[in-house]
DNA sequence: TTGTCTAAGACAAACATTTGACAAAAAAAC
DNA sequence: GTTTTTTTGTCAAATGTTTGTCTTAGACAA
């Protein structure tokens, strides 16, 4: 938590940061206010446009619904609430007809829905939950507030004794279903990048979740699984021309094999190839790394900024 | 709460979204429209289509209805209710016909795109391709002429040299992620189906491909991942209302710990609950399920006449 | 000055509509 | 088994609508 945060008197955006944050054209928003009255700014003195969070939010939404092809004639007269059901109901592609379709109002609407899924062995209702919350909510927030709170509720329930193995594995099942489908809907341009974990690190999460993060930041990222040996690894990421891999220790392993299998990545990976490690440990091993091109995150945050300035 | 009235005033879309709700072209949708007044979509002022939620789901069950080889014609005049039965019927009944039309080329051209994605390890074009073949071809056929012949080329070319541990990791994760895919478009009706594998058996393909053969019989499957302790899949199996048990035995085992995994599965597991046990090695344990409400498939097909007859 | 904003209007590309045609596949007739 | 007929997905042309982008001319701020 900054402690400027921007949630007070500047609340107010000029156009230039409205397009930025949206993805549209300053025309389009213009265009979109004249013909259908779809958000009504604030005006600076001299006639300047000025919008609030929810106007963003409004224009967002609305850019996320033309762009899965409906009008923006037709979408002028919904509400925020709506729309927000209209996406989540458009990006379900595999359910024609489910019912809980969520309000927006906090982010407990969302993880509630989830962690019901959970509890309930439901498969389609964690994945339908899933699709809603992320199609509703900026990426970055929906890993922060929604998944990863998800995550620490499934670690500490399991621990707790409310939950048992099967409910584990179930909402893993889920969750990387939706995390692997979310990381093929990229474009198929940009540096590649090969995103997976060394031998003994078996938890996939991370570092699907990296993957999609490096995937927003316009990286093609493809994710290989858990658990490869280093030579593995190094094969891999030659053979598919990636400028970089990306390494997640979620776990904290057996340090012995690590260093070896880090030292072996080492020797057979090109120095032109970059490393970046993810992960709750990862400056823990920094170490370890010591001569190679590489590069220790150890939120997604810090992993989004990393990867775009490379 | 499901409360299914979500019909809000907006619920009307476009063509577009239809179409890519349904996988129907839009010719298609507008000349079954003109040829069979299949649906009668309100109009915009100015003439373009506006669907009704109810509308969709219509074309979605019709276009269902025309993959599994009825005709369009045929299906003009049935209610959305008829359309439903006949669907579930026919995927019943998908398999006992249908090994006819065997011209070995046209599997080929399926099955190289699959080989060349795998071989490029090129995560996007094996998902492609999985979803070419498979909506191309009948699901049987698919499974034994596409999907398995791929797993084999997968085993033999990693023994061979051909492909390294990469190759077989990428392909397996897209494989996973299709298969999850596909189970979750099924209906949501029918007796629950819980499928898993036992503890040290970490082959997951085998188990998902016949939680997709039962999605295909009827059964709303449960997949849970692998590697599950007998307490804890009889827990499941209580805690999600299971009708039975299916369970994926893949690879030859250590046969004591197995032997120890399933006497402890019979005692927790109520006695109403049956279990079915699949993969290529499922007779060579049949005496340790002595006792209990079991059943033996070691091929896809005789899995699917088991279940149909459940 | 220079860059960014505003409003209004113009325009071309994208998208939908209907009608009609065509070829491949399936069914029926031979 | 062959031939004819029907069915059905796809495409094209002509027309109209919707929408993103561009242009202009003027205003303000750095």
């Amino acid at each position: 938590m900054s402690a400027s945060s921007t949630q007070n008197s500047s609340a107010y955006h000029p156009i230039q940061v409205v397009s930025q944050r949206t993805g549209l054209s300053k025309d389009v928003i213009r265009a979109w206010e004249k013909r259908y009255s779809i958000v009504e700014p604030k005006r600076h003195a001299t006639g300047r446009r000025l919008y609030s969070e929810s106007d963003i939010q409004r224009l967002s939404l609305l850019q996320k619904a033309t762009r899965s092809g409906r009008r923006i004639s037709d979408l002028s007269a919904l509400t925020d609430t709506e729309l927000s059901e209209l996406l989540a109901s458009d990006n379900a592609q595999f359910f024609p007809d489910k019912p809980e379709n969520s309000r927006v109002s906090d982010y407990g609407e969302f993880l509630q829905p989830l962690i019901t899924g959970i509890k309930q062995l439901d498969d389609d209702g964690i994945y339908q939950s899933l699709v809603n919350a992320s199609t509703a909510l900026p990426q970055i927030i929906f890993f922060e507030q929604v998944l990863y709170p998800a995550l620490l509720f499934i670690g500490e329930s399991w621990k707790n004794g409310q939950l048992r193995i099967g409910h584990e594995h179930l909402a893993s099942i889920q969750i990387k279903r939706f995390l692997l489908n979310l990381l093929e809907r990229e474009l198929p341009v940009g540096p590649r990048l090969l995103v997976t974990t060394p031998v003994g690190q078996r938890h996939e999460l991370g570092a699907l979740m990296a993957a999609v993060i490096a995937a927003m930041e316009g990286w093609r990222s493809r994710y290989m699984g858990p658990d490869m040996p280093a030579t593995e690894i190094a094969a891999a990421a030659i053979a598919s021309e990636s400028k970089g891999i990306l390494l997640s220790l979620a776990s904290r392993a057996d340090g012995k094999l690590l260093k070896q299998e880090i030292s072996t990545l080492a020797d057979a990976l090109p120095d032109d190839i970059f490393v970046v490690i993810g992960g709750n440990n990862a400056e823990r091993y920094a170490d370890f790394f010591s001569g190679m091109n590489a590069y220790f995150c150890s939120d997604l945050r810090s992993l989004s900024a990393t990867l775009e300035g490379l």
